[in-house]
DNA sequence: TAGATTGTTAATCGATTAACAATC
DNA sequence: TAGATTGTTAATCGATTAACAATC
């Protein structure tokens, strides 16, 4: 129908996921003054390899100059705009415990362009409650922040047990976005997607390499060995 | 040099991904009583198709039978085993901020053979203070954790901008496994293995598909015309 | 122009999927 | 035996990589 470059069509995921760690190797080199970059040196301050990221920016667009390199500024704001950062993003945070208290004090997310603008919980008990700055609300005022909040993103970090009940609660409300924190598989609609972060398991693939390391190294044979 | 099963190489890298998401459903099930599943079964309290499921476990060896399907128990040791959780690992925590306290007194770790041993921080003000029962403590005590607790794996909850000293200093120390929760590449030598957790990276790409629905929406119409 | 670096091509590699022979 | 389900094959799909023509 157009054009535009923003018409391209689907960027593969492998590259959506690494475009927050160039976006993030960008800032790191416009604080230290740094306005142009090359191919070579952004790949190596975001740890891929250069092909890579070229291959990744190509999805984008042409954003480069042969003989040059990109403008760090520049290729900032494109790959913002293509994430979706240029706008304010609303994001509420269900579940109270140690980690939904450290995820709310979490600085991290406001400084890009993710706003936390509700905690709740289920727990009548702690529900009132003020939690870096903000009042713990009922899961029943989902609805209101959704219309009224432009609530997008839900995160939840309470027990498994109860991770599929606040799951459907908030896909009811009309949130399509989930990032889940509990250990457990959730079951959503079309339309809703669910990122998973999981303590236990990334902890559960190190040992796996880690055991293989045993198995291998000098070390193995001296823990075999030793009393 | 043997014909033992455990002989195989080679497990993919996406398989072993997956690898704890089949003994978490496994885990459920036996806490259910169920003692016999088929991969369709299994596939589906994990979240994946059935061949997928029949290929993943077709690379630690043939431990169903056909015709009948696993045994849960049998299956959930096979997996256990293979990950390296028949063993106990034992775990620093570096970086004793909302983020390491909140990780500190998760008791997912625990679960899985993981056990947190130590707790460090670079900040003198920080170490002596209890946290979740473990005194805090200054990061000359590394090399002694190694060598006396078996520390193996080390978790980094820091700012980014000490994350690297903090990896380096346990790559000193000797641990080879390192999980990090800092925004930030870490730079390590080869044989060290490096994951990393970043939770706005997760946003954002949450926020990417959300804004490539809220652009094919009735929704997005409503919003553009809205006030 | 000469040197440098992008954007793209084509080859390779690894992961997923469907189908089905093997076999309980 | 008949029915069910695994383990494996082969085809497809997607991601990575190296190389280089395009071009600043």
């Amino acid at each position: 129908m157009s054009a535009d470059p923003s018409a391209r069509r689907g960027i593969p995921d492998a590259t959506v996921a690494r475009l927050p760690e160039y976006l993030r190797a960008l800032t790191g080199l416009a604080e230290r003054g740094i306005t142009s970059v090359s191919s070579e040196e952004l790949a190596a301050a975001a740890g891929v390899r250069s092909a890579k990221l070229r291959k990744d920016l190509s999805y984008l667009g042409s954003y480069g100059v042969r003989g040059v390199g990109y403008e760090v500024d520049h290729l900032a704001y494109q790959i913002s705009r293509e994430l979706g950062l240029t706008q304010d993003w609303p994001v509420a945070i269900v579940g109270m415990g140690n980690l939904g208290h450290a995820l709310a004090a979490y600085s991290g997310f406001a400084t890009r362009g993710f706003r936390v603008v509700a905690l709740l919980d289920q727990d009548p008990a702690i529900v009132g409650q003020e939690i870096a700055g903000l009042a713990v609300q009922p899961m029943s005022e989902l609805t209101a922040l959704v219309s009224e909040q432009g609530l997008a993103i839900g995160v939840i970090a309470t027990p498994a047990a109860s991770a599929q009940d606040v799951c459907d609660a908030l896909v009811a409300a009309g949130v399509r976005s989930i990032l889940n924190f509990a250990p457990c598989v959730l079951v959503v609609p079309d339309g809703v997607d669910v990122r998973k972060v999981d303590l236990s398991t990334e902890l559960q693939i190190l040992a796996f390499h880690e055991q293989r390391k045993a198995l291998a190294s000098p070390a193995a044979l001296r823990k075999a060995v030793a009393p």
